[in-house]
DNA sequence: CTGTTAGCGCGTTCAC
DNA sequence: GTGAACGCGCTAACAG
């Protein structure tokens, strides 16, 4: 059916293995040969057998993304940004470089996203980057876990962006590990107030992981520096979603805010947790009594969309109208609250203030313009897909964590006097 | 490395044979000998291998989407509904019926359209669907048309979604080629009134289809039903953005208004000029004085996002400061657009209207909500993910057009009366 | 530097 | 209903 390696080669007059090294372009082939291999691969148009190739090699270009919403800008940037760094870079490493860099929509269900995996795994993927926060589930969660750590014993890089590291497998025998919920120490203890203890991830029952640790197949040629001998070689880039979101609440109780209502998200996503801790963080700090409240004062909708801030503002002022500010799980879902709070013939800061998290792109533009949380979503993803390509050296620890940085703008300001 | 189809045999005490086939279950096997071999696959954890399979069966389960902007939601929307056809549905067509759904990012370049159908057609995907306008470009439009081509002769379904079709291969000899730039005549002679008819389904100037049609060299055997007969084989889904752009002047014209700014994406896509059409075509149909004007009012942006709409709206005061209104390429640039003029100090609507298009969920949370042109993205994307499966009959003609419907909302009123 | 020789893991005729 | 071969198109050792 299609023309193959060998009619290129008959054509040059050479012999298939020379086509394919010409092609491959990391080993040594004299000029006049090539220029012949390369023009009959023109004339013929040749386009190289894809699966055939990776079958021989046992190793793929696809890089996969993962992502829970693709309409979502959050994820579009993060994986825009890890897409551009497919591209050419040649990073010294032979080859000819471009990666097929692909995103794959779970729509925020974990069995998507199993599902994807699989599929990726089946296709021998170079690396796979998660992005976005994790879906915690008892059962879910492990499953992911092993998953993953099954793709990358079998050499794929996997890299999360957006969610907490992976717990580690398993304690060894004998050194109790640090609690299933540990993290880069990018949190301060404060408070006390140490989040929700999330499910104990993945205690497989037998323990231990691959004694040598997965070699690369990729005989690593280049001086990487990096350790990539960090655990099960999965890297993570996360976000200070906690930080974060202290540093806003904080914010509105230094304008005088005191009843805070919080539209967050669905409640499993790691997300939703991180951000509702920093804000809980923030409330205790200043006062135990608010700290109180603030169960009352939250509602979780069931995805980062716009009805569920919509649909999320009007509960939260049915339950407490005397609410003074508003804060929302992201910008898109500060929005819904906003058309929400003016549908109620309310202005916004005047008679409320609203703030989001993420600082996308249209938040600078809203009217008025959003108070918000700014996460480097474009950076991350660079970095991801670095790490994902062997590219840049692992962090230390495996794990790398950006910064959010606090966005005051127009939609908040002090509450109205009375 | 990892465990292939003989070790689940061994195990199963069957031929990898038997294993295949009950994998693949398009072919008889016995009740128990089935639940052995599915037993063995569980507790070896064995993950087909994409490659081999692919290789052996000269098909993969990999479908592309092709985005112009993964952080655009107009692309997301549509990507996401063109997967969610991928999933399970089983349409009867015997295997497992997943497809590895992907969408890859081209950032708007020509070039990278024509890296990812390379990298696509090197994967032999299954199908590719390009979304959004296409780029109108002497040397890039022949090189993707024939890529294209080539890409359908070797089995891979492909599907336009938001762009016209491809034009005519090229008349056969006698028949004088209708000049390098043209298009279905999609558009009527201007000037004439002959309002919404519909793009008629590619009305092309010779009429006649491809003779031979170029067989499809997967001996289809399977009763596809679906004439896939159709020339190429290259369907598309394309938009009344003409229509519906036409509409949109229309209703501003009856507002009242007469000198309206028009904040274009950049000029070489299709979308970009099918919706200019139709504002002049509206214009035109009103007084030709008002068409005359129109080239004056238009300001290109370079892209179809916020800082297109920003800049150009600036750069339209600059040129024209008693306009009334603006219209932009589509909801984000509106956006940009408000905030431009609300930097100036002027109010939407009272001092002068806006109005977007495609009508992006957050288009009617916007402040004021925002006038535009709907365009039922998601319907398009699923009938093209239908499509590119094979489980939809294609259209006649092959091509399919879907309607634009005018959303008029706050952000537009009548002119000011000074 | 280049040709030869083996498979990579699976789908698919064929016989049985 | 099931097993035994063969080959898909390419890469990776080896020779030379």
């Amino acid at each position: 059916m299609a023309v193959t390696l060998a009619d290129v080669a008959a054509r040059a007059g050479v012999s298939a293995a020379t086509v394919s090294r010409v092609l491959s372009g990391n080993y040594p082939v004299a000029g006049g040969t090539r220029t012949r291999v390369l023009r009959a691969v023109e004339e013929l148009e040749y386009v190289v057998n894809g699966p055939a190739s990776a079958l021989a090699a046992s190793s793929s270009d696809l890089v996969g993304i993962l992502v829970h919403d693709i309409a979502d800008p959050f994820f579009g940037i993060i994986a825009g940004a890890v897409q551009s760094e497919m591209g050419d870079g040649d990073g010294s490493g032979g080859r000819n470089g471009r990666k097929l860099a692909v995103v794959c929509n779970t729509g925020g269900s974990p069995e998507r996203e199993l599902t994807y995996l699989t599929l990726l795994q089946r296709q021998r993927a170079a690396a796979v980057v998660l992005t976005g926060g994790a879906v915690e589930h008892p059962e879910h969660s492990p499953a992911l876990a092993s998953r993953l750590r099954r793709l990358a014993d079998g050499g794929t890089a996997v890299v999360l962006c957006g969610r907490p590291p992976l717990p580690e497998p398993d304690a060894a025998p004998g050194a109790p590990a640090p609690v299933p919920g540990q993290r880069a120490a990018t949190d301060e203890p404060a408070g006390g107030t140490e989040g929700g203890a999330r499910p104990g991830g993945g205690v497989r029952p037998d323990g231990g992981i691959r004694p040598g640790g997965s070699a690369r197949p990729e005989g690593g040629t280049r001086p990487d520096g990096g350790a990539r001998s960090e655990g099960s070689g999965i890297v993570t880039v996360s976000f200070d979603n906690k930080g974060g979101a202290r540093r806003l609440t904080e914010h509105l109780l230094a304008l005088g805010h005191r009843t805070i209502g919080y539209v967050a998200g669905p409640a499993e996503r790691t997300t939703t947790r991180d951000r509702l801790d920093g804000h809980r963080l923030a409330l205790g700090a200043h006062s135990p009594a608010l700290l109180e409240d603030a169960e009352r004062l939250t509602v979780h909708g069931g995805a980062y969309d716009r009805s569920a801030g919509y649909d999320g503002a009007l509960e939260l002022l049915r339950r407490t109208p005397r609410v003074t500010a508003v804060i929302a799980a992201n910008d898109t879902v500060a929005l819904g609250i906003c058309a929400a709070l003016r549908d109620q013939g309310l202005r916004i800061p005047e008679d409320i203030s609203v703030a989001g998290f993420d600082d996308l792109p249209f938040s600078a533009d809203a009217a008025p313009a959003l108070t918000t949380v700014r996460l480097p979503l474009h950076d991350a993803g660079v970095r991801a897909g670095r790490l994902a390509l062997g590219r840049q050296a692992p962090p230390p620890g495996g794990v790398a964590t950006v910064q959010a940085e606090l966005m005051a703008r127009a939609s908040t300001a002090p509450p109205r006097a009375d």
